[in-house]
DNA sequence: TATTTTAATGTAAACGTTTACATAACTTAG
DNA sequence: CTAAGTTATGTAAACGTTTACATTAAAATA
């Protein structure tokens, strides 16, 4: 590996010089900065970035926690984030861990170690992140997608699950459906916890049959989706409707109608959230809730960044909310198609 | 942030004797170990990375390099490499870029920075890597996946796109199809590629109709599989199965197949690739090709690992080829049904 | 041309670790 | 109790940068 050294001696001009010419700082002779130039790409020499890291306490690095399920929703969310960060010529640190103490146990060691300038943590289950908000707290800014925090100091990024859920259902209770479902997609998330008070909520805003037996846990996965309806419409009187909390577990309850020779949306209205690529694909086409992956994780690499760029002192906490399309298919036996 | 010598002072010892109790080496006596011990706690002292890297020219980081598109199939590996790494304390930069000429100069970046100690590099649409290769050899190990690279002392990890795609055409014509069609996955992709040749081998090896009309190029996305499904129709006759190159572009075949009010797999067979989790939970339940996507990031990682621990001088060439299992559903009209 | 001012370059310390080598503190043996 | 042998600890250089400060070279002025 090549070092400054090289490169100064090649170039008969002391490391100051060239650390000069690389950082384009303070004036250098002109035919000084092209010899150095010509070496410096000569010998295709890179800084070090530990060396760098080191002197300048900066690594032009942020790291980023996720979870080890949902590799749909994250690997897009990422696309968004990475795009953003690689035109300002930033890397990304990724980490995933199982549970919450070797989540902490990675923060810690992430910001402590000096290994990155700023984190991003998205994971939907957390709760009780007291001592880890210490840990944070001036010392780097974070992001939070999804998580339920109250963190000073930090950006928290959050889809309008609630009020989308809400319209959902007010949407299906519009077509007809007075007894509808909620297929829930896990206690410990949550996004599938707000898309859940929105459908509570909204059943009793509207008028709808409240009872218990209408909700169903399930866990994001079509075989819970399955399961899940295959329990509902055993149910005396059946369902006419099911809200799922994702359209992977839709994409089950539709299969689960199919089995059970249930005609949707004729006999069955089901509805997703999510709009993944294929859900305008399927038979019938999914109604269900648009969430802009990609945006969201654009809006964190963006909002990390200009925070990463202030003073401590100077930083806010704020907290985005992005709201949500339902996107209306055949799903729900609405006459209306969108786009 | 704290350091090495605020513990040293703290515990009234030399930053040497704190440097040996932290690796644990050499022999310190138990009562002074346990004394600096309780004040790296005390401190929640972590050392710096920068620092680490500087001196040991190890930073226990590995890059991976991704495309941007197919964030599903990316998401699943790097979740696979991921836990292999974790469990073995290193960690994972990442970076994705979007043309070739990018991607060199962040591999260049990544290696001569000393950032890191290994590389991935997943690159399906990868041709001309000459001068790559070159940066490469002998700097650091290399895990090549799905790319079509020779390289020397670096692994290569890659699907058996080819027999698979022989097998699934050879199983439709057992079923009595002989006029297969084939939605092509993208000229540049290396697993589409190798998937078409499988099924060109196999329609003239089964002696099937090699009519040039029966290939239409599509791009991996259900609108590609949908467009080029209607277009196949057109044909004259028209084919009586259609192996899409993914799953995505079957379940576009599947719409536009019901959108023609043609019946699957009466009609016309339908079959993808991927094996994604909803594949068997469409309507019909999609026949295709099962990628064990967890398990090739595993490999991978884990074949990088055993090489970032080998002397340069004793890494070896090695080319892993993953089979693949069909797996038999409704869509290919078969009467069997496997798991 | 000699002197002052300004611009370019060099020197060396600092960032936070590890580690070879030097030294100090114990043990053990004589 | 001293000398020799161990074992534990300390000192300081090294890793590859940046940067405050010192120095030298060039330009401007008298």
């Amino acid at each position: 590996m090549t070092t400054i050294n090289d490169v100064a001696k090649k170039a008969k001009v002391s490391t100051a010089t060239v650390s000069r010419v690389l950082n384009n700082s303070d004036k250098v002779r002109p035919a000084t900065r092209d010899r150095v130039s010509t070496i410096i790409k000569e010998l295709n020499f890179v800084p070090n970035v530990n060396a760098l890291g080191l002197q300048r306490k900066k690594t032009k690095t942020v790291g980023l926690i996720f979870p080890d399920a949902s590799a749909h929703y994250f690997s897009e969310i990422m696309q968004g984030i990475n795009r953003h960060l690689f035109k300002n010529d930033h890397q990304i640190l990724i980490s995933s861990a199982h549970d919450e103490e070797e989540e902490i146990k990675t923060i810690n060691g992430f910001v402590n170690s000096g290994r990155i300038d700023g984190l991003i943590i998205m994971m939907p289950s957390a709760r009780d992140y007291k001592g880890l908000i210490d840990q944070l707290k001036n010392e780097i800014p974070v992001v939070f997608i999804a998580c339920e925090i109250d963190a000073p100091y930090s950006t928290t990024i959050l889809l309008d699950n609630y009020n989308s859920a809400k319209e959902m259902v007010h949407h299906l209770s519009q077509l007809g459906r007075k007894r509808i479902a909620f297929i829930h997609g896990g206690e410990h998330n949550y996004d599938a916890r707000e898309r859940h008070r929105g459908y509570i909520d909204a059943r009793s805003e509207y008028q709808l049959d409240e009872s218990e037996e209408l909700e169903v846990m399930g866990n994001f996965t079509e075989a819970s989706g399955f399961q899940a309806t295959l329990a509902l419409m055993k149910r005396n009187p059946a369902p006419t409707a099911i809200f799922a909390a994702n359209d992977a577990m839709a994409i089950g309850a539709i299969e689960a109608a199919r089995v059970l020779k249930l005609s949707v949306p004729a006999d069955l209205a089901i509805v997703g959230f999510d709009d993944i690529s294929l859900a305008a694909y399927l038979d019938p086409a999914l109604t269900t809730v648009h969430v802009p992956l990609r945006r969201l994780g654009h809006l964190a690499g963006e909002s990390l960044l200009k925070n990463m760029n202030l003073d401590p002192a100077e930083r806010t906490t704020e907290k985005i909310i992005i709201p949500l399309k339902p996107v209306i298919r055949r799903s729900c036996g609405s006459e209306q198609e969108s786009a």
